[in-house]
DNA sequence: ACGTGATCTGACAACGTTGTCCAGACCGCT
DNA sequence: AGCGGTCTGGACAACGTTGTCAGATCACGT
């Protein structure tokens, strides 16, 4: 029949051509060790070493009770000896579970979703599990193939900020009982677990800010509005304006790309009044990195002697440290973070009820921007 | 390698409702969940549903060739209709490769690290690996059970970003075939590939420029000294003064923890030249968050009167827009990622030879606030 | 001496996948 | 019709771990 276990085909191959990525380690590990089957030592080799069985290395590696002390430090020796480590994936194998869970975001590097990863991977930890994360780069299509991916490993749960609206491709897997919470975003035709911030309230809050510092032409500069929190946030400035029972102009309001010349060119546009509407006085700005583009935008020196307020969705590190400081409607990221992962787990430990919504508050950060008054 | 995992993936659902009714697949999974043990479908039920064999079921996921077009039909409806997911854990095992790559550094919010993190993910992704990563809090132990907890799970490579000093506990698994990486800091008492930025040269740099600018009193804000990069920061600024003849008085330097408040404490020592030393005209500062310290203690209000110069090591969001606008040398974290992810693939494609050191530039951008001549 | 538990230990069968190997079926050719 | 070859398809044994269960061993009370 087969070669005996000792070794898996290595029909030799000096010149390795790139593409195997294994070879070579296991080449390598093959010169070295030269033991029976030119991988890692297992329980079973342990077992050999030590003497005893192979449950009885299980149990020692595992801790469990009914060792004898004599064998236990036996046991203990040869691991030792022979460099063993448990190897998980069996293990995962025959438990069905991994300890492990998976984050699906839009982008690691961002400095709002960082907080939030490092918050989920804070939680994981507290309950002894790993965290694999992927980011989609807002792309739908990868969002499904690195959660799909996640789910073929068996992470015994998901949190997803979605990229895409239609997530009826989780389906299956949450039906195989994969544990799924959305943040940020709602997931798309699927019920789910969700924590979202109040995009709506806290858009109204700073929008009202506005109007009450004697603002009445506030330009509203969002992201794209198939993005949930966009939309929410947009209908926030518009419920703040018809609340104080002022107009909105269409040339107010740019939802679109984050990219930093679609932005100045909008914000330019309104501050100028090109299109014969009145100039505005304010900005509502839709997230951190359109904050970003506009205070720099309005620090250039041909505006700066014509101030323009500006209240901005997202709190974002130095905020206070600029001139003016700049006034925001915070979020927490980490407490989203933690808030779904801990949903996350309350299903893991066994909850079965319906899915569930959490909304956070978001906090209004007065620092001056914000409170400049209206310049006509 | 993992590619055609999403090949699989594909719903293809002309049997389910277009509205999505989740209760509707629930039901559905109850019933398919009655089978055997009330698990997930595998390879074997869809044997069984399609009529086919096991192996045939397993070269029909994998796109291997051999098998008629019709009875790939007859499979992949089998697939769709059962909900299965190839169990990557079996594979795993099966294969000894996990296509994984995990990652172990500080803080990954950090500004610095996330997007290293993100380089790190970009390049696992193009060759079709998922990213594992952690947190050390700069806690040694944390380390060494975070690196080791990923050996278990047998990722194919390691990067580490170390909090520890002495990393011959990896010895073993380094030497069973894990492809390891350090990055930013170098390894203890092992052999390893490393990339690092010229941390060094960087901080003579740096100090040099404010010395050209006229300044002889310079203090010295670090990081902790037992940090590789804190000491040869401080190494680099001491080579400076040397340079330009410069006595270094004890008083200037002043490493320790990042805490603002003894980030505060230390300038405001040097600034009023408490202990009858001069004061210092200028601060090199060595790292992101201590600049950042630096910069809200000199825009106090009972400093603005006497401008103090300030180079910071690391470049971060937003320095331009401070006044003034702040001077750093800056470092590319995703540089550092990307290059150590390659040294890693490098390695799991079979590279054998001696571990290397990368060297990475930094760069001084001089934005203002390094430009502050001295105040005496 | 003899059960009688209590304690310790190991054989064996899963877990779900993939590699090996062999057996038919079917083809075109002599 | 016989022969060699190419396609298909399936049986079976790994991979390394853990759960089950039953066998050994031992101390102890009768």
């Amino acid at each position: 029949m087969t070669a005996d276990a000792s070794d898996t085909a290595d029909p030799a191959r000096p010149p390795l051509p790139a593409g195997a990525a294994p070879a070579g380690s296991r080449a390598a590990a093959a010169r070295r060790g030269g033991r029976r089957h030119a991988g890692r030592p297992t329980m079973k080799d342990v077992a050999a070493q030590a003497g005893v069985g192979l449950k009885t290395v299980s149990r020692v590696v595992n801790g469990e009770a009914g060792v004898s002390s004599d064998t236990e430090r036996r046991v203990q020796e040869a691991i030792t000896s022979l460099g063993f480590r448990r190897n998980d994936s069996a293990r995962v194998l025959r438990k069905g579970t991994t300890a492990s869970v998976g984050l699906v975001l839009e982008d690691l590097a961002d400095p709002f979703y960082s907080p939030l990863s490092r918050a989920v991977e804070e939680v994981a930890r507290a309950h002894g599990a790993l965290l694999i994360n992927g980011s989609s780069a807002e792309d739908p299509e990868r969002e499904q193939e690195l959660a799909l991916a996640l789910c073929a490993r068996r992470v015994d749960g998901l949190v997803i900020v979605p990229a895409s609206d239609d997530h009826r491709y989780l389906a299956p897997e949450i039906a195989a009982g994969v544990a799924t919470v959305f943040v940020d975003r709602p997931p798309g035709r699927i019920a789910a677990d969700l924590v979202l911030s109040d995009n709506f309230e806290g858009a109204r809050t700073g929008v009202a800010h506005l109007i009450a510092h004697g603002h009445r032409r506030i330009g509203f500069i969002g992201d794209r509005p198939g993005i949930h929190t966009a939309k929410e946030r947009l209908r926030g400035y518009r419920a703040a304006m018809a609340e104080a029972g002022l107009p909105v102009a269409d040339a107010w309001v740019a939802p679109g790309s984050t990219d930093s010349d679609r932005v100045r060119a909008d914000a330019a546009r309104m501050l100028d009044g090109t299109d014969g509407t009145e100039p505005v006085t304010a900005f509502f700005s839709g997230n951190n990195r359109v904050t970003v583009t506009l205070v720099r935008e309005l620090a250039a020196p041909e505006r700066r002697d014509r101030p323009v307020a500006l209240v901005g969705f997202d709190d974002f590190e130095l905020a206070d440290l600029l001139s003016p400081p700049v006034t925001v409607v915070a979020q927490d990221p980490a407490d989203l973070g933690r808030s779904a992962a801990e949903l996350l787990f309350r299903r893991l430990d066994g909850a079965d009820d319906e899915p569930r919504t959490v909304s956070r508050p978001t906090a209004l950060i007065a620092r001056g921007s914000g409170e400049i008054p209206p310049g006509d």
